[in-house]
Order: structure tokens, then sequence, then C-alpha cells
DNA sequence: GCCTTTGCGTGCGCCGTCGCACAGATCCAT
DNA sequence: ATGGATCTGTGCGACGGCGCACGCAAAGGC
């Protein structure tokens, strides 16, 4: 599903704005693959094998507990990579990786995105970028577990994922869903009922169809809007990219911090 | 208060693991700083001015929405710095700073951070590694707050503060540690008196004294170990630190990933 | 077309947390 | 020592989410 006619892996936006040079240089060692919704791509502490450019399809980052507990942490698709913890110098991860929405990605192997960490250039550059909107992205879904109700935090999900499909459909159980939300299923289906009702979504059997956009949008928490923000503040303003330094001016020390004596 | 007779940047464990060369050469960069309880290092949204390594203060990211409801995200001491952004190449952060216990730290502007950061050297690869476990740690926080209970939560939060303060003692208020918890500060009451009923801790007016930690450990969710034992796994091995490309073997993709055909 | 599988709808009691209100206790400054 | 500010204890109703159980409906294989 979801083949286009032409792939093209710079459909992914990390690769998108590598600089043509460095992207020639890494072309031919992106492998092309398709991914199955419901697949698990990385088992919770295993060693990361690839790092993963979605173009087409989505993936979620999960952390179960030991209780079998578990919640969504992230939500990865075109706009970004899969496999932080190699960018930030580590081997493997406590989460699991799923594939949560089919479609296609590249992938690079653990061992060449290493060398290319070490050597400092674009892609650690802007996957670093990335590393700090996924930051973003996990802290506002803390306080969002924390404060927000189940259909407002089924508002923001649906938006995320639709910012990262081609149409106004999701492909996807309530089932689903809750595993994501960290929630029971019935709660989804009430919220969701919900949605339905007011005439901002239509559903049938794991297919989601979003009517109106905007309406979602009103609903959703804050979160939606503030993690889009940062990721466009990090990703727009490519111009500032080369070294923040320009804003990193010496003023002196601000409210209740004293120097030592 | 907590001033060391001898003050040593090296308390912090990040400067600490520092090669001595490199440290050497920041050493007259590092400013001292002395931080009392409840000052806010930074207010949410501006440019970043310094990164702090504390060396006896603990100090907490903060995230808070429009609608005043808040979370503590990550806790940081002597383990760690605190301005992850400009070590991934931003300039400013959505995250209140804030210091959560008194002490000292310190501290380097975020110029010269920025500079470390292009150069790529020991200081850089050892933050990028500190965030990592950051990110750990707001991980494991996303699923505590969906699925623990509130006296769970909090035995959690207690031995992390008491990981990073040198007695068994933490100075904090009841309404202090509700709005790291993103609770009601009742229900802080009700779960600290759980705790001290079962002979754990012992409390008087903002000051909570552990005494029973093996206690608190076998009550705390499995959180707490879990991102414990992340960070020990990434600075513990500090022998392969230099790259971990020793562990990117180049197997074949495994269960439930389909070739694009 | 049938039948199995899978996903969805609904009702119920339970419980943890919330929000509010107010009283009591402890600390600290003057 | 005393008063004021701050912190802590407690009670109450409301409610969102949980866990369970069951019935139904829609998809898909044969």
């Amino acid at each position: 599903m979801a083949n286009l006619a032409v792939f093209d892996p710079r459909h992914n936006q990390i690769l998108a704005a590598l600089p043509g040079r460095d992207y020639t240089r890494l072309e031919h060692d992106l492998e092309r693959v398709a991914l199955v919704p419901g697949a698990l791509l990385h088992a919770a502490g295993d060693p990361l094998k690839f790092v993963y450019f979605p173009t087409t399809a989505i993936i979620a980052l999960i952390l179960a507990n030991d209780s079998g507990a578990s919640a969504e942490l992230a939500m990865i698709g075109r706009d970004g990579l899969v496999g932080i913890p190699l960018v930030l110098g580590g081997v493997n991860t406590r989460f699991a990786i799923m594939v949560q929405s089919g479609g296609e990605a590249c992938r690079l192997s653990a061992e060449l995105m290493c060398r290319e960490r070490d050597e400092g250039g674009n892609l650690q550059r802007l996957s670093l970028r990335y590393a700090q909107a996924l930051m973003t992205q996990m802290a506002y879904s803390i306080v969002c577990n924390r404060h927000h109700l189940v259909d407002r935090q089924l508002c923001r999900w649906l938006l995320s994922s639709l910012d990262l499909l081609p149409g106004n459909q999701v492909d996807v159980t309530q089932e689903m869903i809750a595993r994501m939300l960290g929630v029971r299923r019935e709660a989804v289906t009430e919220a969701a009922g919900k949605l339905q009702s007011a005439g901002l979504i239509q559903y049938r059997r794991g297919h989601i169809t979003v009517n109106d956009r905007a309406g979602l949008e009103a609903r959703a928490c804050e979160c939606y809007r503030a993690v889009r923000e940062e990721y466009e503040h990090l990703f727009g303003a490519q111009a500032a990219s080369k070294c923040s330094s320009i804003n990193c001016t010496l003023e002196t020390p601000r409210n209740s911090l004293i120097p030592s004596r």
C-alpha cells in the first residue's frame, strides 16, 4: 500500500534537508523497505541494527514496563528518523519500535550511521535537531497524559497521524489507538463516538476518516500545536542552522540567581 | 548551604568523566554559582544563556501548558547537565528550568557550549550520551504518569532525589512535590502519610527523612530502577564510549520486515 | 454464500484522583 | 514571646478511567 509511482528517499524530510553532496554520498547505502502495520522493527533492549527514514510509513516508539502497561512515546514519519540512540552515541534502546501505519522507508545500517555520527557531518547535525523535536514530543506527552481527557488526546493523536499521511484517512483499529494512548479500548470507543457525533470524524472497522480537521484542532489540547510549532521552529529556520551562537548572548545572570560567595 | 569545604567542579559527573586535557581547557571558563531552591534559571521559551553542571544542587525541567497544568520532565543533579537543547543544536527551549534543591553548580556560557558542540569533542560526546539518559527518564515518566499510583510515583521521586543528594534527607514541601508530579497537594499528603505509617519516611514541614531506602525501592515502580540502569549502562561502560560501532552488526532484517517489491 | 475471526458498542460496580473548603500545626521574623 | 505566613491534615461530593462481561456487526477466507 501507499506504493508511490516513483519512490524517492527524499520524501523523507531529513534526507531532503541534506545538502546534495552529502546525499549522493549516502544514496546507494540507503535500503528501501516496505513496512507492514503492526510489525515490530525493534524489540525493547536489543541493539539497534538500522536507522529508519520513513517516507510514507509512520513508526511508533513504545515503552512497556514489566507489568505490561505501555504507552506511545513518539510518532515518527517522513518528518524524522528512527534510531536516535545511535545518533546520541548509544547502542541499544529500551523502547520498542513498531510500524503504526504501513508504508515505505529507507534504512541505513547502524554501522554507517555510527560513522556519520563520528564524522559529525550534516546528517548528524540534522539528526540531533530532530532529537530535540523528539524530546519536545515526549515532554508534551508527559503533561498530556497527566492532565488531558482522553478525547482531547485522541484529537491530538489523530492530527499528528494525519500530518504524516497523504490523505484524510487513518487506518487503525481502536484497540491499537488504545495501546498507543495507554488507555482502555473502551475509552477510545467512547471518545471516538463523541468525535463522530460531533461530525469531526467518521469511522468503520479500522478506518477513521477525518471530515473536519479544523474542528479536531479546536478540540485537541494545546500539546498538538506546541509540538508542531517546535518542529517548525527547529526545521523551518534552516538558515540559522549552521551555528546558533548568534543568539548566545553573554548577558548577566537573572532573577534569583545568587553568585557564589 | 551545602557549601563544601573545597568546591570542585568535578563533583559533577560529566565534568569528572572528561579527559584531563579537555577539562583543563575548560576549567577557567566554568563559573561557580550558588542556586537557591525555587529559583527559576530559565523561563519557558527564552534562549538559553548557560549550560549548568550541578555539583550539589538538583535542577528540575518543567513543562507547563497554557492551562497552567504542569509536570516535571526530568530531574538533573551532579549526574548530568542542564541545557541539552544547546547540545542538540537548538537555541531556546519550551521547558522551564527550576532549582529543586539548593546547592551549587558550574555553568558555561551558551556561546562556549556551542563552540564545544561544533568542534565535536569529548564534552559534546558525553553530553549527547546524557541526552539519551534524559530521554529515557522522560519516557518512563510518560508510562509512569499513565499507569502508576501516586504513592509509587512519590517513592520513585524521592529515590531519584536521594540519589543526587549527600544525606538521607530531602528538603522540599509537599506543595512542591505535587507540582513536580503534576498532582494535587492533598494527594501528596495522603501518599506521604502512607509511606510514613509504613515507617519508610518521616517528615516535618518541608523536610523528608528517608528511614528505609530499601523499603522505598520495593514500593517504587520499576521506572526508578529502569532509569537508573539505563544511566549506568550509558556511563558505566565508558570503555566502549569511543565508538559503539563494535556492536553494530550487519545482520539481516528480522521479524515482519518485508523487503520492498 | 456461509462461518470464523476480528473489531466495535454498552452496561455495571469500583476506585483513584480531583476540586473545594476549612481547620490545625509548625515555623519564622520582628 | 507573639502574630502572621506558610505548610499540612481531613472531609466531602463529583467524575473520569478501569476491569469485566457480554452481545453484536462487519470484514474476509474458503
